[in-house]
DNA sequence: TACTATTTTCAATACTATTTGAAACTTTCG
DNA sequence: CGAAAGTTTCAAATAGTATTGAAAATAGTA
């Protein structure tokens, strides 16, 4: 496989993975473009080696821009905006997880939190009060978990982690 | 709010929580309605109670069986099939983080595996072989952490982990 | 086996999300 | 200021996904 080739299946890839997860395909392909080169790149260059269009570049940049993955660059003597990926990836992670994590889970446990107490003697209310509760106290474990994750060192972490349970 | 309303909400929200994440609303719903019922229903239960037509509840029914969310069982004495969601949230957590995994983590890794070692001197060569060895080395570690969370307990994991990083 | 209850399939349809492209806007500079 | 270069917006078009519903298949039972 080549270099050309190579980065092409990678866009592709990286944008399956992304509609897998909720983000659409343009916006992480549109990533994956800027993760893999090795200098800003300008909206033209990204609708071209995409082929999408001008609107759904400068859209899908700044989305990108909102999750904190990519930066606006100006180069000197250069009257466009370039674009710049965060390239660490540990640092990529921690910023889709924390941006995940405040649009999804925390709705879902406020939520839950109001479920709490649901009146009701039958058996069906019973149910409904284990499930909420239990899933409180999971969601809430995981809240603390990814809070942490993205203030201490996400690297550390993990890769304690992982050498613990090999 | 009383026990109708909450139940409502809850399957709404779960359904959302669902499609944020690439699974399908119905798919989720049926899952939540699952979730707090405290006894197995039938497919006319949950087309009623969500407005859905048959063939719906019945594709989706089946792939929450292939996730190992919801089982099938039999009541004596009724020919048709009840359902009946596997309860225990920590094994939900499970059997959705291996689903996942297996469906999503794996091609990429394999795919980041076979990207190791593309030809080229180029910077934006460089650039590509350091960001996808890169991302293999994030990747492979989370799929180990994923596999161990899998094999061992789970809720002793997090449990030790939200207690430390508290 | 024939009948009936139930489940499954799948083409048609409805719905949702994404993308386009051109107009409006903003910024820069002679 | 006014033209040029670039960016943003957004309504309309397109593409993609989910849902329906009725027909086909399957399984249970007399």
């Amino acid at each position: 496989m080549d270099l050309r080739e190579a980065r092409e299946r990678f866009i592709e890839a990286w944008g399956a993975f992304g509609s897998a997860w909720g983000i659409n395909r343009s916006m992480a392909q549109v990533h994956a473009l800027l993760l893999i080169s090795h200098e800003p790149l300008s909206t033209e260059d990204v609708m071209e080696q995409l082929n999408i269009s001008r609107g759904n570049a400068n859209m899908n940049m700044r989305a990108l821009i909102d999750w904190s993955l990519v930066r606006r660059m100006v180069k000197s003597g250069e009257r466009r905006e370039f674009f710049e990926a965060e390239k660490d990836v540990w640092k990529v992670a921690t910023h889709i997880t924390r941006e995940r994590k405040k649009r999804e889970l925390e709705p879902l446990i406020r939520l839950l939190d109001q479920m709490e107490d649901i009146p009701g003697a039958t058996a069906d209310a019973k149910s409904f009060r284990k499930m909420t509760h239990d899933l409180h106290d999971l969601t809430t474990r995981l809240d603390t978990l990814l809070d942490h994750s993205t203030r201490r060192d996400v690297q550390w972490f993990v890769k304690a982690a992982t050498t613990l349970l090999k």
